[in-house]
DNA sequence: GAAGTATGTCAACAGGACTGACCTAAAAAA
DNA sequence: TTTTTTAGGTCAGTCCTGTTGACATACTTC
C-alpha cells in the first residue's frame, strides 16, 4: 500500500489522525462553552437561552420555524426556553405583517447585552487561537469545520453566516 | 497576493471571522455528535456514555479520577452512566495493585465493539473534511482547536492526544 | 368552504448535569 | 501508631433541556 503524503488529489488522513481531531474537538467544545455557561448561571438560564439568543441576535426578526430549524429541536422544547426569555424581558414578538400568524423575534435592549456578554469570551478564546495559528490557519478552521456539516444544509449554512 | 494588510506578526481577526467562527461550530457540532446520537439511543444510551466509552478506551485502565478529570462532571454524574456500563457489560472494573482503592477501567469486547461503531461515522465525517481541506488545513484545524483548550491543561492534551 | 401552515400549550417523561451529605477502604503522613 | 488524606461509592433532591403525543387557534391559500 503506497501512500502518497504529498499529493493533494489523493490526501488520505491517517487513523490517529482521525482520533486526535475527534478528540480536540471535544476538549475544545467543552472548554469553549464553559464560559458563557458561567454567566448563564447568574440569570438562571442554561445553553439553550444562549444559543435562542444568540441565533435571534444574529437574525433580527427571524421567525420561530427558522429558528427550529438551525437549532434542530422541537418547538416545545423550545418554547420554553423562548417564552422565558419573552417573561424576563430579554426577547420581544412581533406580529408578521405579510404573515399574521408569525412572531418575528427580536433582541431587547436587555437581550442584546446579554447576548454580548455571552459572546464576549468566545470571541476572545478565537481571537487568540486565530492570533495564534495564523490567518491562513483562520481560513483553514473554516474549511474544516464546514466539511462538518451535513452536505445537504452545508451551502445555505455558508452563505448564512456569510453574510455581514 | 503577496502583501497582506496584515503582517504574521500582527493578525488581528475581524470581528465577523470571530463570529463565523463561533457559528460554525455550532452547526459543526451539532451535526457531528448526531451520528453517535441515532446509534446511542439502539442501547437506551445518551451523550455521556459515549464519552465514557470512547475515553475508557482511548486509555485502558484510566483511574475513575482521571475520567472525571477529562470529562470535567461531577462524580455522582459519572457514577450512573460508569455504573450502567458496567451492569450491562461494556465497562469491566479491575482492582488497581500499586493502590488498591483504584478501579482501573477498561472495555469488554462488547465495549470496543460499541466504541468503534460509535466512532465511525465522526471519522468518516473528518475524513471527508480533511480530504476536501488538503492535508495543511488538517493541520491548521489542529492548531486552532488546540488554541481554544484551557491554557492550563492545554500541553497536557495535547500530549495525551498525540500518543500511538 | 376546506385544507394546510405557524404557533402555542398541556402533560408526561428521560437524560444528564448539579449540590450536599455521608460512607468505606486504603494509602500517606504525623 | 494514630491521624489525615485520597479513591471511590451512594443516597436524595433539584434543574435544565431534550423527547412524544394530543390538542387548540389564528391565519393563509386553494
Amino acid at each position: 500500500m503506497a501512500d502518497h503524503p504529498e499529493s493533494p488529489t489523493s490526501f488520505e488522513p491517517s487513523d490517529a489522525a482521525l482520533r486526535q481531531a475527534i478528540e480536540l474537538l471535544f476538549y475544545a467544545y467543552r472548554d469553549f462553552t464553559s464560559d458563557p455557561d458561567a454567566i448563564l448561571n447568574e440569570y438562571g438560564f442554561g445553553r439553550a437561552h444562549h444559543r435562542v439568543v444568540h441565533f435571534i441576535g444574529r437574525n433580527p426578526g427571524i421567525t420561530v420555524s427558522d429558528l427550529l430549524a438551525i437549532l434542530k429541536i422541537t418547538k416545545q422544547s423550545l418554547s420554553r426556553v423562548l417564552s422565558q426569555l419573552v417573561r424576563e424581558g430579554f426577547v420581544r414578538q412581533q406580529q408578521g405583517s405579510r404573515d399574521r400568524r408569525q412572531r418575528l423575534l427580536h433582541l431587547t435592549e436587555k437581550g442584546a447585552e446579554l447576548d454580548h456578554r455571552l459572546e464576549a469570551p468566545q470571541r476572545v478564546r478565537f481571537a487568540a487561537a486565530f492570533r495564534e495559528a495564523g490567518p491562513e490557519a483562520a481560513a483553514a478552521y473554516r474549511k474544516v469545520l464546514a466539511g462538518l456539516i451535513n452536505a445537504d444544509e452545508r451551502a445555505r449554512i455558508l452563505a448564512a453566516i456569510d453574510r455581514p
